[in-house]
Formats: C-alpha cells, structure tokens, sequence
RNA sequence: UCCGGAGUCGUCCAAAGGUAGGACAGCGGACUUUGAAUCCGCGAAUGGUGGUUCAAUUCCUCCCUCCGGAACCA
C-alpha cells in the first residue's frame, strides 16, 4: 500500500493539475518546474516546503526535471555568500539539479531585447516621474490612476532614454520603463507595472555591467518562459501578480500553448517559528541568535546543526500537503517527525547532564566491570560499546526525590532501582551539603543482579542511565528549546523580538559514557532517557560539544505536571 | 470600501450528490532493562442563511469571517 502511494507521487492539488496536463499533452508532454530563491538569506523551513514540491513534481514524469534558478534582479540585497549557502543546503535535503543552474542575471541581456521590443510597439514608455509621483499617479483601492505625461512618449525617445539609462549615465531614480496597459484597471497591478529602475549597485555576477535592473514580474515569466517552465509554482502572495506574468509572456510573443503556467499554494507557517527572511536576518545582524545556522534558527542550515536530518524534514513536508489554505502547522507535527527518524537510526549510549554522585557501599573500592551494550538494543546487528562499572558514578540529578510521590519508579530512599545495563541498587543513605542539597547517595547493590536482572526473578520497575565517575567524559552539552515562546511570534501588533524565549539555551556541563567521547562533529546519538542529541562543530578534540537536537517524550513529566 | 484568494476534528491534509477519512496533538489501556519506542482503544469537524434534490458538507443564492494586493522588493 505504501508501494503504491510512493508510485503515485504526492497527493495535492498541483500534482494533481501537473498529472492532467501530462495526461492532455499540454506542452507536448513536457515536464518543468523550478526552484527560484533569491540569494539574499539562507533557506529555511518554509523554502523546505516548495523545494519538496518542485523536485517533488518533476518526478511525476521520467522526463521531467526541477531547475535551480537564482532569482537575483536586486543586486543591493543579493550576495553570492548566499547563493553558496543556498546550493549546499539544497544538496543537503538531497536535492540536485545537474547543470540546470540557472541565474536570472544570465538572461538580462534577452529581458533588455525584449523591453526595447514593447518599447517600439507601443507596450512600454520611460517615465521620467519621481517615485512619489508615480505613487500618486496609481491611484489606490478606490481611485483609478492617471495616465503619467510621459506616457505618450515618442518610441524613439523612450529608446533613447533607455539606453542611456542602460549606460549609466542617470542617477538612480531619474527614469525607469514602465509597461503601458491600464492606469484605470481595477488590478493595480496593471497600472503601468515598472519593469526597470536605474540601479548603480554592482551586480554579485554582472559586476557593473549594468545600471539597470528589472522588476520581479518583468523577470520572473520571461526567466520561467526562457526554461521552458511547465508549471511555475509560487506561494499566495503572487496571486496578485498573476494577470501581469500572463500579460508579459503574451506581450514578448510566447505563443499561448507553450506559455508557463503559475500555479500558486500556501506557504508554510510552523508554530513558534518564523519563516521572514527579514526577521531572520533581524535576529542575525542584532545578534540574537549566533548566526544564521544557529541551532534555534529555522534555517536548514541550523537546523542540520542542530541535528535534524534531512528525510525527517521531507517527511514532514510530505505530510503537511499542500493547499491553498493559510495556516499554521503544529511544530509537534515536525517533532514527531524528527524523532521518528531519529529513531530509527541513532545509536543509544548514556550521559548524564545534571550530575548527582553516587557510591555503593558494599562494593569493592577496585572493583571494575566492563558491559558490552548494544548500540541500538532492537538490532544487535549494529555493534556494541563498552561501559564500565565502578563503585563511584553519576545519576541524573532529577532521577532521585527524597520524598517521592506515588508511581515514582526512579530512585528514592530505601527504593531498588536499576542501572540501565548493569545492575540493581538500593539507596541507603542520603548527604546533603550545608544548604541542604543533596550531595551523595549512598547505595547497596546486589551483586547477582549483573546485567540487570535479579536471579530470583523480582521485578523492579525503576531503569536509571548513569555513568562511572572514573570513566566519565566531560562534555559541553547546549539544550536547545524553542526560540520563542510565542506559538504565532509578531502576530497582531506584538513586537517579535519581545517573544524570544529566554530558555532557549542553557549550557550544562555533562558526564558522558566513554564511546560518547568519541564522537565526531555532526554525528547523532540517542542520551538515553534523555533526548536526542548531535556533536556541534564547535567540538575541539578532549573538548566535545553536544547539541540536543529534541528532548525524548516525556510521559512522567506530563503525569507529573497534571497532579500539579 | 475596490480587486484577488480561502473557509472540513485542537492543528495540517483528504473525500464526496448517499455512514466525512488520515496524520499530529489529547485521553485511556497493554507492554517495557529507555516513564522512550511499539501496540490497542476513545473523543473530536464541514462558518451562516435560503433554495434545488428522495438525499447537500458537496450544486446555486445571499451573508459572515480570514488572508493577500496600492515597493523603483522578491
């Protein structure tokens, strides 16, 4: 069954259109998409959702194919540090594109051809008008626009103007080109659209080859019709724009068959995310957060820093759909992914992030067992680590209560517990510091119980991680949360930056099982009982960093929190 | 108010002129050498009105609500 839903690819209405084309022949059986970021940021979680998509609909079709395009018509946010961090986090989800890498800049020159083409008939004029002028000119919701006195322009001097503008030789804001089609359309969109604006920004590729850029809508279709584009899927915010790509693409002459149709859906909301790429650079550049592959950071950069993999995060795009609905996705439909991912394929060990000591008592000062545990104890096929035991280790300081309350499995006074893996214990006797603090708990274990089981066969219901204090391995361990602590940051008039969580991270010092210390930057592993969790680049060698990437569930907790 | 979109469980997505389905979340239980995972079960929705029809959530009318649009941004 779930042969059969993969074969037929995704499920939503834009496959569902791509599939009637193909089966109708629409662009003799041709099959396009593409994938358009403009390099100005980095890609995040929402991007995730249309590139799943865009590949995700060129596969619909053996022939078919996504392109990447850079769509960088704006040189004076655009730098090629993005467009490099674009591509490699691309590659990283596990998407290629081959060699159709493609830049909008590459086709300036044909956009430019065209425009001198609409020029001589008639379809576009260089209106010399302030931006304030141009403004008022368009009118509003209620009042059509008027016609711009230079929209009678003579060709010719429009031609001219262009060129001269193309040259350089106007400051920015002197002219631009405007398309001429409707000052009293209801769609204000069509009111005499800007295709160029003089720009003396060098280019992140052209250099300062030109001094003219154009608009978004009179370079997205012609890039799109130039690919030979089937299908320009975009998010709902261009629905607006749709009538003018339409009206381009039949102005320079694409003929109606073979014109690039756009498709738009709903970009993604996720809770407690944001996906605006100005408030993500916001929270960059004012140092909120450490920099755009931050951990807490919704980009596919931090988030792969943080340990997410890239088949949860396709996963969970698979699994939102797509619709033309706003909405705002529970972020526990993404956990849920990740941690079904995560574990599948993470190896179990034990660390111990808040560190209570313990000794057993009736144990031999010198005495030292070595356990061979699985590393992922439902497939032994996957190898073992070894974990030591000693008379002094360390447990999790919230795994002891001195005054329990009722269902409480863990340690406790006089309570037999087991050590995941080793053996049983009872604690005897409990230290406390001067300020009360619980220093040390003094335990007795019982020696036939190795392995964690008694031969008489009594149940204990209570399994502790811990680690050996003299084999244990220091570590940073950062404990990510979420970023904010809003479900909708900013929504109403809130002001985003004042809904931050302040828990976001805290740092621990942590005593890890041996094997752990051996981990390698961006390796995964389970902290069993505990979470998940990553090595951060950041790790030096003796010096080992962990992320948590997300905590385990934690059903004690909920119970706990329910009984107040 | 003008133009363009959208309204289905708490959330996201699906279906359909004839018992509205899934996932996540929630709740309950089983199991457990991770209070994890797994398994089983439960509750939960078609914005409103009028109409067409044997039957409307689906088709039509009117209304309501929400989102986007007046950048020389994308």
């Amino acid at each position: 069954m779930s042969d059969e839903l993969e074969s037929d690819g995704p499920g939503n209405f834009v496959a569902d259109k791509v599939r009637e084309d193909l089966a109708q022949g629409k662009f003799g059986g041709r099959l396009r998409t593409r994938f358009p970021p403009e390099p100005n940021g980095y890609l995040h979680i929402g991007h995730a959702k249309a590139i799943v998509l865009n590949f995700g609909l060129a596969e619909l079709d053996p022939a078919g194919r996504c392109n990447l395009r850079f769509d960088d018509t704006n040189p004076s946010a655009e730098e090629a540090e993005f467009a490099e961090a674009i591509e490699r986090d691309l590659r990283w989800l596990g998407y290629e594109w081959g060699e159709h890498l493609y830049f909008a800049s590459d086709y300036f020159e044909q956009l430019y051809d065209w425009a001198e083409d609409l020029i001589r008939r008639g379809l576009a004029y260089v209106d010399s008008q302030s931006g304030e002028q141009i403004r008022e000119g368009r009118g509003d919701f209620h009042r059509p626009g008027v016609n711009s006195p230079f929209r009678e322009r003579a060709p010719e001097e429009s031609l001219g103007l262009l060129r001269r503008m193309r040259a350089g030789e106007f400051p920015e804001g002197a002219h631009v080109l405007r398309a001429k089609i409707d000052m009293q359309s209801k769609d204000l969109k069509k009111r005499d659209p800007i295709m160029y604006r003089i720009l003396h920004t060098p280019h992140h590729r052209t250099g300062d080859a030109w001094h003219i850029y154009p608009i978004y809508d009179w370079a997205h279709g012609q890039s799109d019709a130039i690919e030979g584009i089937t299908h320009s899927v975009c998010t709902l915010e261009f629905q607006n724009h749709r009538p003018l790509y339409e009206w381009y693409l039949e102005a320079i002459g694409i003929p109606e068959g073979e014109r690039p149709q756009q498709v738009e859906f709903a970009r993604l909301n996720v809770g407690f995310m944001i996906t605006s790429k100005r408030k993500l650079a916001q929270l960059v550049e004012e140092k909120h957060v450490a920099g755009w592959d931050d951990p807490r950071m919704p980009t596919l950069a931090g988030m792969r820093r943080r340990g997410y993999t890239p088949e949860s995060i396709r996963a969970f795009c698979e699994r939102i759909g797509v619709a033309k609905r706003d909405g705002l996705v529970d972020v526990t439909l993404l956990e849920h992914a990740l941690r079904e991912h995560l574990n599948a394929t993470s190896p179990r060990a034990m660390a111990v992030l808040d560190p209570i000591e313990v000794v057993i008592d009736n144990m031999p000062e010198d005495f030292e067992h070595v356990f061979s545990l699985p590393l992922d104890p439902t497939d032994e096929t996957r190898g073992t680590r070894e974990v030591p035991l000693t008379q002094r280790l360390y447990v999790e300081r919230g795994d002891f209560m001195e005054d329990p309350p009722k269902k409480w499995w863990r340690l406790a006074p006089g309570r037999e517990v087991r050590l995941r893996g080793a053996c049983l214990v009872t604690v005897k006797r409990v230290e406390h510091g001067d300020d009360g603090e619980v220093t040390r708990l003094v335990c007795e274990w019982d020696p036939d119980s190795l392995g964690g089981s008694a031969p008489d066969g009594r149940k204990v219901r209570g399994t502790v991680h811990w680690v050996s204090a003299k084999h244990a391995v220091d570590a940073e361990v950062r404990l990510y949360d979420r970023l904010f602590s809003a479900e909708d940051p900013g929504a109403g008039d809130t002001d985003f930056l004042t809904q931050l969580n302040p828990d976001s991270l805290k740092v621990v010092s942590a005593k890890l099982e041996p094997w752990l210390g051996t981990r390698e930057v961006e390796e995964r592993v389970q902290f069993e009982r505990v979470g998940y969790f990553c090595v951060d680049p950041e790790s030096e060698p003796g010096a080992l960093v962990f992320n948590r990437t997300i905590a385990l569930r934690d059903s004690w907790a909920k119970l706990a929190k329910k009984k107040g």
